[in-house]
DNA sequence: TTGAAAGCGCTACCAT
DNA sequence: ATGGTAGCGCTTTCAA
């Protein structure tokens, strides 16, 4: 265990033989002496030297940090943003650290008030929801910050959001035209956003297909498996009729499959079946469940690149970013 | 967009009416003049103090974060060790700064050399391979560094390693015990220290079951969806004598299954399957995919608090932490 | 072009 | 107990 201490830019400048202001331009590309960059590289490689970015962040007021709050990296959709986000962000030599809040809200405006107000540069929030302390906080953040998720049209903030209501009613259309009559959905609980939005998307695409609304095929339950599974059993138990259910995430759907299963109908063709997220599960599963993509991986990238040009000096007024939801059919509605 | 400077602790100081050594102390809870801290208390909340952690850094030469590096978040192993990681290592006030080192060795050994160098106190590194090099940049990395998988017995770093080896063997004996005699094996690559792992694991559990080893039986492909369904309707076709195959991974196992209903096979019933890294997918497939479990949640929260030691000053000699794998039997192989 | 020196914001030592 | 002050390792003026 070598305990010795890292070399400093003096050891640079003492072995090179010259001054550590020399050392740093030659380093940082302000001098256009050859002679003198090859000398300090030499005596760098020879002492072994790695700036101290901490040094250096204290000096130029800049951390190359970034950081991306969500509730739990678990979530597939959130996972599907760090992935792209990542990428994006090193490119222009940024490291991200990693925020779960554990749907705290607390913890959530605790990162907006005090990581923001250090060792970052920017920050990408991911809100379960906003409040008005959300917004508060939002406006006076000491550094750019890009909010995934929906947000107050006064908000001066950049913002990029899916669109599960339209979403939701591409599903439905695209069941409708496929066949189906009666189309049952599993909702997660309504008083959340996407949950409300993906009832509201579902609602639409039934007006749009010219099919009657009825409260019996619709349930309200959690994101779940579990919870998809148990809506799907009761609902096609009592009403054997429902042709095609929309659940309202893949993991619904999906316990949806299993439901079917068990019940011994067929998919697709007694009944077809749409979910939502198109996550890697929706490929895997059997049949291979169609899913309607809500460009996750797609708003990670889009919120990354807003806060590079942020973070490059753009300060144009806060830009407004919706990603369009994209359906993939595969066997489980075709 | 509110342009004010963030305070420092001179303006706390000059709202209190003391000096800067008073307030740092009295932040710092070095000061037993309960007035004092009052007073400081108030004159942060009045100017709206933060301290720079960056100038807390330079000066107590330690950043409160810690690194950790893996091929890739979107492997769901990894993500379950950061998901323990992440709550861990902040209980005690550490930050948690992701890289993805996307398969890339050099990265990965670029990590060791500047990263572990520089803006960490510490680092979780999950390697993919462990070359030479590896070892002699772990050698001398500036901070303390734990190793989440296997590790030549001569590198003084801590390491917590899965048993694959043993989990491959466990899923073997539990397949000969239902009664399987051809059991196929698809694995990842060959040269990555799990893919070698469980081809050991494989074998002894053939020798313990007292079956004959088949090369036959054997594909090394990538621990992917689509490889093991290729595999798997390969491997079928010559030899539809198979009565069961272990996935390397739930992915590979996933992919079989579905080569499997592609080919009319009836999973148990014809053909056992069992995967390993019993992941989120292998419950909500169909049928539900037998598992074994690696351990990747226990890891990561050893992992860190393995480092979390390191960090407080523990220098006893480097730990090496064995998880032992468990077998969740499922539907696929009943 | 180069070097000296002034900080960046903090902690901790040393006087008082 | 409190305040002055010397750095932590760097960048960037400012003179030479």
């Amino acid at each position: 265990m070598t305990m010795r201490r890292r070399p400093t830019i003096h050891e640079v400048a003492r072995v090179a033989g010259v001054s550590i202001s020399s050392v740093s331009r030659a380093l940082n590309g302000n001098t256009s002496n050859a002679d003198m960059v090859a000398r300090v590289n030499a005596a760098v490689r020879e002492v072994g030297y790695v700036p101290s970015v901490v040094a250096q962040s204290l000096k130029t007021r800049h951390t190359g940090q970034v950081a991306f709050a969500m509730e739990d990296i678990g979530n597939a959709a959130y996972l599907e943003m760090v992935r792209r986000i990542q990428p994006t962000l090193r490119e222009e030599g940024y490291r991200l650290l990693l925020h779960s809040t554990g749907a705290d809200v607390e913890d959530e405006l605790g990162v907006l008030a005090s990581l923001s107000q250090n060792y970052v540069d920017g920050l990408i929030l991911c809100p379960l929801r906003v409040t008005d302390r959300h917004v508060e906080a939002l406006r006076q953040t000491a550094v750019p910050v890009v909010v995934i998720g929906l947000l107050p049209d006064d908000v001066p903030v950049d913002n990029v959001r899916a669109d599960s209501r339209v979403g939701a009613r591409l599903a439905v259309e695209h069941l409708a035209e496929a066949g189906a009559r009666r189309i049952a959905f599993i909702d997660g609980p309504l008083d959340t956003v996407p949950g409300r939005a993906r009832y509201d998307g579902y609602r639409r695409g039934l007006a749009a297909a010219g099919l009657p609304e009825d409260d019996a095929l619709v349930r309200f339950t959690d994101f779940q498996f579990d919870a998809g599974r148990k809506a799907a059993r009761e609902l096609l138990t009592v009403h054997p009729g429902i042709d095609a259910v929309l659940g309202a995430n893949d993991l619904i759907a999906m316990g949806v499959l299993h439901a079917l299963r068990e019940l011994g109908r067929d998919v697709p063709g007694d009944v077809r079946v749409v979910g939502m997220d198109d996550t890697p599960l929706a490929a895997t599963s059997f049949p291979p469940l169609s899913s309607v993509s809500l460009g996750s991986a797609d708003r990670g990238r889009i919120a990354a690149e807003l806060l590079l040009r942020r973070l490059e000096g753009d300060d144009a007024p806060a830009e407004r970013v919706t990603v369009p939801p994209s359906l993939t059919v595969r066997e489980s509605s075709r």
